[in-house]
DNA sequence: TTGACATATTCCCATTACGGTATATATTGG
DNA sequence: CCAATATATACCGTAATGGGAATATGTCAA
């Protein structure tokens, strides 16, 4: 079994850079309508041909993150925060991991009362540098 | 070109489910451990063979969603925040899609279209079913 | 109906990712 | 030095990806 299929989860569907750029400008061009885009704005705004378009917008549908309503001959896409938020609330897990980060040095205090959160909290002692290229688009 | 390669950004890394799955238990056995986690322990948990923990966390070191470090013969992995915040703030940018309804909007946007530029609507403007299974782990 | 317009789908291809197995590298101990 | 431990890396095969080009589907207008 290669890759899991992006076509599976919100995740997957994010991870593509260009599908990133397709939400960005769906969220930039609802804005004055209605949040409702056809797909002809969004090729004018990304300049990418055609299928292009048609096929991210196709990966985000399956997958939940767009929504699509007809008028006429066009498709008015929409973006559906509920995938976008699964993710957004998947990563706030790790929220004490960037929260504090370096801080947690001199933290030693006794707040010994947290035990039900599931998750730790502080940074790592002395680590060593690691590559780290965190980027988004 | 396929696919952006999955070493260059978060988002990639954390498309893979098995390597949100490594975070997971990362941080899991980290709150007893400083949040300092060895491979094996690792391996313990997961019960995967050791090659595709280590080479998940390869990708997740090389993303620099985690940090390294030597003791001994064994490493010390640790969550590295920064990373995972990016795709927390990312994900930030669409949270009104979340926030209030989306199905407000439709609805607004249902009235308008009557009225749009007096193109005779004939009433078939209906939405079509978007899959929406979404759907993380 | 015919044609223009809007969008989706199909086909092909180069590339990449993941898993599995085997092996390499580093570190500690005798 | 040799063995054992801990982890990383290399190699292989399969499957799925995204882009490009061509084409199909659906809708409006005359």
């Amino acid at each position: 079994m290669p890759r899991a299929p992006t076509t599976l989860d919100p995740f997957n569907a994010v991870a593509e850079p260009k599908r990133r750029e397709v939400l960005s400008a769906l969220a930039r061009l609802g804005v004055d309508r209605q949040n409702e885009v056809p797909v002809n704005d969004l090729v004018d705004l990304l300049r990418w041909p055609q299928p292009q378009v048609s096929k991210h917008l196709g990966v985000l549908r399956e997958v939940g993150l767009v929504a699509v309503r007809r008028r006429g001959r066009e498709r008015l896409y929409s973006i559906n925060g509920a995938g976008l938020k699964t993710i957004h609330d998947w990563t706030a897990m790790f929220d004490k991991f960037w929260t504090h980060q370096l801080d947690r040095i001199k933290q030693h205090a006794e707040t010994a009362a947290k035990s039900s959160t599931g998750l730790p909290d502080g940074g790592s002692a002395d680590a060593e540098r690691t590559p780290g290229s965190a980027n988004a688009d």
